[in-house]
DNA sequence: GCAAATTAATGATTTATTCAAG
DNA sequence: CTTGAATAAATCATTAATTTGC
């Protein structure tokens, strides 16, 4: 094939200023609405479909959190959110049906300075609260038109966003409709 | 600096590690011989006391919890926030059986050795600013471009779709529609 | 100086977890 | 208990840089 479309979006460095400046603002995860203005905008500057603006974020996005872990090494910090392939995972299902032993567990398993046993507990429950902002996301899907059998990735519409409380553009709205080509 | 005489249990990796996985085994609420067990485990790596087992899990669960309930627990909660004149009221028809999320902006993949064509849908990206302002998760549900989402498994022959008719086709092969009302 | 080959970036796909709902 | 929805991580594949040979 000596003609290869190009199968690749590559951003020019306009729309490349625009997403990171996107970024930048705090727009991690565009939703529908958010990734078709974008797009609307990014389009004007060179060919590119919504999907290259959704891919675009989450592969920053990943990547920027990949190289931050390499770089400071993200040893022991607040961050479990999944690490490593490291173990096989191995095929261990219900262990034990954890009924509710939490507070007998405790002597019994601390040896020494438990001090708080008693607020431990009372102080669990409540914890902290988010602190409310949020950001919008956006969940994307490609309908490809080859194949008859398109999974209809169903989601519901929702428009959280309330204003995240950053300087964001984030018009919450849903709009969800698509029309998936023959399947 | 020498130990850190930090009052708080810092997990190492080896433990988060540990930790993780019998998360994942399914120990959601581990009791006393289960958190004595693992706080076993967990010593040879590093300090540890069982009720650092039992807040961790407890943390993790809850916390988890709050994450998931902020990304896709508004859905009938905050079903109506009144956008406005703008917004556009969830296209809830009640004959779309699945709720059709994002729309397809894909295209064919022309790819030359790309035979799988079962595509499933695409992920989003998290957030991780390092700007330092720490965003939320919001609910996404977006449609206006999407990452593939077609998997061959039942020719399911959505509505019609009403395809808004989008005026931004530029590309020609793809023939998506994403009808997205002007937001 | 240019062009082919190699390497690095990064766009696009796939996979695996997780919690919630029916 | 099974299914649903959604992400983040991991991976694949292709384009862009860079290097090297002539």
């Amino acid at each position: 094939m000596p003609q290869t479309p190009s199968t690749r979006w590559s951003p020019t460095p306009e729309q490349l200023m625009i997403l990171e400046e996107r970024y930048r603002s705090g727009v991690r995860t565009p939703n529908a609405s958010q990734i078709q203005q974008i797009t609307a905008h990014l389009s004007l500057y060179g060919k590119i479909e919504g999907k290259n603006v959704f891919y675009w974020f989450q592969n920053h996005k990943a990547r920027e959190r990949q190289k931050l872990r390499r770089r400071l090494g993200w040893q022991h910090q607040l961050l479990h959110q999944s690490e490593g392939p490291s173990s096989p995972t191995p095929p261990l299902h219900h262990q034990t049906p954890p009924t509710f032993p939490y507070q007998g567990c405790f002597h019994e398993v601390s040896s020494q300075g438990m001090n708080l046993v008693g607020k431990l507990e009372a102080g669990q429950g409540q914890e902290e609260e988010p602190t409310g902002s949020n950001a919008l996301y956006a969940q994307p899907c490609g309908s490809t038109d080859g194949p008859p059998c398109c999974r209809p990735l169903r989601t519901l519409d929702l428009f959280p966003t309330k204003s995240t409380g950053m300087g964001d553009e984030r018009s919450s709205s849903k709009s969800s409709s698509c029309a998936t080509s023959t399947n």
